[in-house]
RNA sequence: CGGGGUAUAGCGCAGUCCGGUUAGCGCACCUGCUUUGGGAGCAGGGGGCCGUAGGUUCGAAUCCUACUACCCCGACCA
């Protein structure tokens, strides 16, 4: 076979560098740590960003844009920030570049170098905050509800496609509010935001929670997060949305007048999902014959193979399908490269993750039905051509959810309820996964268990019911089990 | 960044230990014919500064040094 991929049983890491490299998702580029996006996994990521930006616009974000470089000196306004991302900025250290009076090419030219050097931004709160601080002056400019589409650079040691990169693509919400109580809602919705569309349009179940002080983002005073589980066990976090309190506002110095001419500062929250969401979509879904996407973001939704090749007659009723599913907003193609042959194409569109695939011949026709194969189930059913459009898409929205009950099947069966530190690393040795326990609340046996399991809380889940237990390790009295599981 | 591995055509590999004329194979690609309901067959053909830079040698894919990238395992992280 020309393009076989790694079972996930032999080898998931594995599994997953074929995905993306044989669904045409992406490549390693000529830069360390950054990859090419190639126009199939760019399209996936448009889908997503075209969804999530409707919902921001929904809720009465904006969307703006502001410098890719930093100033140096912004980054040691606010001291946890700083301290968290400190080990992976990129610095811009000179404006030009001259031959190499040796003839070998260009050097850096030593005559110009920055007066201050500049940060490409691993996340953009210190420059926007600058900015907010000449545009909030009154209680009437608030809230500030802005979001930006924008590329980050953070240094990291090791890289993956999609789920960690040098570079990568995301979105940043930054809101300026008058209340604490306010900026708290923000950030909840936000988070709902997420974990809705993540659980509606990815079909992948989420757990909502906040994070442990330990996992909070760098300068957060709360840090609500998505967690989901891919299918080697392991979490990913998803999304997630932070209360920054008025760190920011305090480092930034923004202040504005209340309604009783009262100077106050404002109230902060973040939030970001980045690239890494077409990551978790394929080890959500995708199985050892390729990439499976759900139908909501799957650039083509419906292909036409016509068997063995395209005539006259089978072009005819594929054309005619293709503009009754279009007028009901499906994405269809239609292969009509006579090169290659059915079983080729099938395999290639399996791989891509096409939903539903279409086989149409002249034995079928002959008895007014076509093939239609669905990606998920790899069932194959003949049907009628007749209304087969409606067919279609009922089947679609059969197939968004059954992506999404398998996946919540299987984070059921991996999630395990355990109450002794034994019972603990039995549980995360023989089946991985999701493990709730209860945790006294304290950083060091947070901590002791990582050292231990490599396992981490998760996060501390919102529908978290009350029940009296005591810590793994501690003994110390608990009030609800917290999620734990390794982590990507 | 630490430990281990790998780097030869677009992809997957052999050749490297033990240096020797023109560097092979499979898939992919091009041409032609025959095929065509699950990755077609035959015939012919194109494609390589052997990861990069130095060094040793009459001669380097092969030996030595450095660098870079990728993979696996850790530490860090969305």
């Amino acid at each position: 076979m020309a393009k076989e991929i790694t079972p996930r049983s032999e080898n998931y890491s594995q599994w997953y560098l074929d995905i993306v490299k044989k669904a045409g998702l992406a490549e390693n580029s000529a830069v360390r740590g950054s990859m090419v996006i190639k126009p199939y996994g760019y399209a996936i990521w448009e889908n997503i960003k075209e969804d999530l930006d409707r919902r921001f616009k929904e809720t009465g974000h904006q969307n703006a844009y502001f410098p890719l470089f930093i100033p140096k000196s912004f980054l040691s306004k606010e001291a946890d920030h700083v301290e968290g991302f400190a080990k992976e900025c990129a610095v811009v250290t000179h404006h030009r570049l001259m031959n190499n009076p040796d003839g070998s090419g260009v050097v850096v030219d030593p005559s110009a170098k920055l007066e201050e050097e500049l940060i490409v931004r691993p996340t953009s709160e210190t420059i926007i905050w600058n900015t907010y601080k000449n545009w909030i002056k009154s209680y009437r400019d608030l809230p500030l509800l802005i979001n930006q589409w924008a590329n980050v650079v953070r240094w990291e040691m090791r890289t993956r496609p999609f789920l960690r990169t040098a570079e990568f693509l995301w979105q940043e919400g930054h809101t300026a509010h008058a209340t604490k109580e306010e900026a708290i809602q923000e950030a909840k919705q936000m988070h709902d935001v997420y974990a809705d569309f993540a659980e509606s349009v990815m079909a992948m179940p989420v757990i909502k929670g906040s994070k442990s002080e330990s996992e909070r983002f760098a300068g957060a005073l709360d840090t609500f997060t998505i967690e989901a589980m891919m299918q080697d066990g392991k979490a990913l976090q998803a999304g997630t949305s932070h209360f920054l309190g008025q760190n920011f506002a305090k480092a930034f110095e923004v202040k504005f007048l209340n309604n009783e001419n009262k100077e106050e500062f404002v109230w902060a929250t973040s939030w970001g999902v980045s690239t890494r969401l077409v990551g978790a979509l394929i080890m959500t879904h995708s199985d050892d014959d390729g990439l499976v996407l759900p139908p909501k973001l799957a650039p083509i939704q419906v292909v036409i193979v016509p068997i063995p090749k395209p005539n006259e007659k089978i072009l005819e009723v594929a054309n005619g399908i293709t503009t009754k599913l279009k007028s009901k907003g499906i994405s269809v193609k239609i292969d009509i490269d006579d090169k290659k042959r059915p079983g080729f194409k099938f395999a290639e569109y399996e791989m891509m993750g096409v939903p539903i695939r279409l086989g149409i011949g002249m034995r079928d026709l002959d008895k007014g039905v076509v093939e239609v194969a669905r990606r998920d189930t790899k069932e194959k059913n003949a049907i009628p051509l007749a209304n087969i459009e409606d067919y279609i898409e009922n089947l679609l929205v059969e197939i968004q959810d059954n992506l999404f009950q398998k996946a919540l099947n299987f984070r059921k069966e991996r999630t395990s309820y355990v109450d002794t530190f034994e019972e603990f690393k039995n549980v995360l040795e023989d089946k991985g996964g999701f493990i709730y326990a209860h945790w006294d609340g304290t950083a060091e046996t947070e901590e002791k268990i990582k050292e231990l399991t490599k396992a981490t809380i998760r996060c501390i889940p919102l529908d978290a019911k009350d029940e009296k237990g005591v810590d793994m390790i501690s003994g110390k009295p608990s009030k609800n089990r917290v999620l734990f599981a390794k982590a990507y």
